[in-house]
DNA sequence: TTTTTATTTGACTATTTGGTCAATTCTGTC
DNA sequence: GACAGAATTGACCAAATAGTCAAATAAAAA
């Protein structure tokens, strides 16, 4: 059985300092998502890591910085999940599907990532928020579409694409943002599974239309 | 021809304490676009709005009484345009449609109100958000649900409208949040537009096959 | 006008916060 | 063990901020 891969070449104080560096991430990222990525202050964020207040500026530049390496981490992962379970479909219908799952899933067990995420979200709005967080979230999107555009024979006009990653990821966090409080106890995630069908039937309807009509393979069924 | 109902019993005073209160809304509306709910300072608005800063504290308790001021207003706004244009329809397909319209149309010239608006689904989820912002949004679902429920003929569960509510809510404001970082200049409206149908036509049918099998018109065709 | 009441003001205070840094502790090396 | 460098600490400082209030101003009433 093959070793891990660093573990052992990685010196204590190293590992200190990784593990010192995971605690004040861990703490930020639960702070943030109780009190806003405003409203939460360096203090809050070192006391719930249990490390001095001078620590937190030898790890990370300030607040931003912290924030940044927050997205990066959460969207990296978000990606990497969607790549690992859509890489391999080939069907428009069932890759829709899938990536909606993978999100279902990938934010299931994962409250506070999915807080950031949607913080995140609404910070790209303001003038001035947080920079560094908008590339994140285009790479994001991007991977979206580079796995839409595989799947589908004719290429779409980038536009397109990305309309149908907008429409995709934006129904997700939007049913999930609203239904987080309008359902009390209950299992969101099933019931956000089982209106996944009503989305990718429109999308996949819709982007049957959008493919030259001489062309095109399923869908059309009006008339 | 009738007179406006009140202009004319407002004394001087009332008026000017009115334009100071109006100066102040939408001083804030401007600076909790920019900077968020939270980074925005009680100084930036009354500077904005251009008068002291203790006026400010005598037209409102504190930053959480003018937030549910403007929630509650741009809230209230978009449940009566809601209303307004959805109050005649008879047609499930076409209530759908007309709801996602009414969502576009009312967010399209006024980004401030949309960014109000989201950042308020954010705030929804924090443990210490600003209280007294719940129950506007959940009156606008409700209003959703109701509109929705006089359409369908046999009556749905209550879950089952909720969820049809967060869809449609929800795929509009994820959408628009998205396609707005991912647009740069383009027509974000007509995009949505275009996507409407995908979504509309999947609800539906989401909605026929949650129907009583027996009696629903369209939709079931599983083999 | 004079008096009374409502509204506005910005200087002021008390608190909070981001950020610094000299001192301290911990690690690896010789 | 002794030394050097890396990591940690929390007291400390300067800046920013929420919120107050006595005084000023405007409006209404007498």
């Amino acid at each position: 059985m093959p070793r891990k891969k660093k573990k052992p070449q990685l010196t204590r104080q190293q590992r200190r300092v990784s593990a010192t560096r995971q605690k004040l991430l861990e703490a930020a990222r639960n702070v943030f998502t109780e009190k806003g990525l405003d409203a939460a202050t360096i203090a809050d964020i070192t006391e719930r890591a249990d490390v001095g207040k001078g620590t937190f500026y030898y790890h990370f530049q300030d607040r931003e910085g912290i924030i940044n390496e927050l997205m990066r981490d959460v969207l990296g992962e978000l990606v990497a999940a969607i790549e690992s379970k859509c890489e391999q479909i080939s069907d428009l219908t069932e890759l829709l599907d899938t990536m909606i799952g993978v999100h279902i899933e990938f934010f299931s067990g994962r409250w506070e990532d999915f807080v950031l995420y949607f913080q995140g979200r609404g910070d790209l709005h303001l003038k001035e928020g947080y920079a560094g967080i908008e590339t994140p979230f285009l790479q994001y999107l991007e991977t979206v579409e580079r796995l839409l555009d595989a799947v589908i024979q004719y290429r779409l006009p980038k536009t397109v694409l990305r309309r149908i990653a907008c429409a995709a990821t934006g129904f997700v966090s939007g049913y999930y943002s609203f239904a987080v409080i309008a359902y009390e106890d209950e299992d969101v995630d099933k019931t956000l599974a089982s209106l996944r069908g009503a989305l990718v039937a429109g999308l996949a309807r819709f982007i049957s239309e959008a493919l030259p009509p001489d062309r095109s393979a399923a869908g059309g069924r009006s008339g």
